[in-house]
DNA sequence: GAGCAGGATCCTC
DNA sequence: GAGGATCCTGCTC
């Protein structure tokens, strides 16, 4: 499948679909996942539509989620699914006669069915978990309505450097988190005329994502490793330099350009991006000065704990945990 | 110049 | 007191 350029000129849908946000790019494990599985194919109102392919598989799970409060998801499934575009050498197969495309019989469409909702459910327990690792590492709620005007610069800041969008969040200075709910997607435009639409839908996953928390019991959502686990456990724990870097180590679709395992078994890893690992950090302890330099000295106070210790061979921006998990 | 090592001091919980 | 932030000097790559 290929992604194909944005927007959404098959339905005349005005949602931005260019906005990367309605499936976050952090999915990127997903989206490999979907292209190599080719004997899962997407429902045939889907074909044809490349570049809707992520929210046409997206959007019905949260629709029958009925999450009502994403006015952008009503629009996308209101939209009318228009018939696959001819193609000009068609396959094999459709030239047989004996082998008619349409309309599907039932047990394809249900098996069509039980694939979208093999995909949906995955989609969504990716977002989720990236949720929750935003809200682990930022020490912010998930839902945004508990945000105060810190949690809010977090947050933007943190989606700034995730899709790599200019300084925004200077334009929604002094604003609460219920502030930023009770906006319009037109207010978030005026406030950043080219990536407020992307924030608004950025900002509604959220709130949809906290809506489905509330709905769907823990261990629907539980994230599968055990750091998560101790984390959840221990969630007013204030968090250690070294457990942050392991949370991070263990999302690697969303880190690996800041940080990354060289020996997961050995537990050796490379901070690839100091800078921005600093940040991060300098993020998650409300520490706005924090750099590399003085990261790096709270690593090596590890040394003497045992914790964190340069490997064997000694490689620049290359550390080792003691215990590796 | 960037990263590393480690001492010293201060702050917060 | 523990853990971390900050500042510092000196060294290596």
């Amino acid at each position: 499948m290929s992604m194909g350029s944005p927007g959404c000129e098959h339905t005349g849908c005005t949602t931005p679909l260019h906005s990367p946000l309605y499936i976050s790019h952090t999915h990127t494990d997903t989206m490999a996942w979907l292209d190599e599985a080719d004997d899962i194919k997407p429902p045939r109102s889907l074909l044809g539509l490349p570049e809707l392919r992520w929210p046409g598989v997206y959007l019905p799970y949260y629709d029958r989620l009925a999450l009502e409060e994403s006015p952008w998801v009503l629009r996308m499934t209101e939209a009318p699914a228009p018939a696959a575009p001819p193609s000009s050498t068609p396959e094999p197969n459709q030239a047989k006669p004996s082998q008619p495309q349409d309309p599907p019989s039932g047990t394809e469409g249900q098996v069509e069915e039980r694939c979208l909702e093999q995909v949906q459910t995955m989609v969504v327990g990716e977002v989720l978990k990236d949720v929750d690792t935003a809200c682990k590492l930022l020490n912010i709620a998930p839902d945004p309505l508990d945000w105060n005007c810190v949690d809010v610069q977090k947050w933007l800041l943190w989606t700034e450097h995730l899709h790599k969008l200019p300084q925004v969040s200077m334009m929604f200075q002094e604003l609460s988190g219920r502030d930023l709910c009770s906006m319009t997607e037109a207010d978030f435009r005026q406030r950043s005329s080219q990536f407020g639409d992307m924030l608004y839908a950025h900002l509604d996953i959220w709130r949809s994502a906290a809506a489905m928390k509330e709905r769907c019991p823990p261990e629907v959502i539980a994230d599968d490793n055990s750091w998560s686990d101790v984390m959840r456990i221990y969630p007013s724990q204030p968090i250690h330099l070294w457990q942050f870097l392991r949370d991070l180590l263990l999302k690697p679709h969303n880190y690996s350009r800041c940080i990354r395992w060289l020996n997961k078994e050995k537990g050796i890893f490379k901070i690839e991006d100091s800078a921005l690992v600093a940040r991060l950090w300098g993020m998650r302890k409300n520490r706005p000065a924090m750099n590399y330099d003085k990261l790096s000295r709270s690593i090596r106070q590890y040394y003497k704990k045992g914790i964190i210790r340069k490997p064997d061979v000694s490689r620049r921006l290359v550390y080792q945990f003691v215990n590796p998990v």
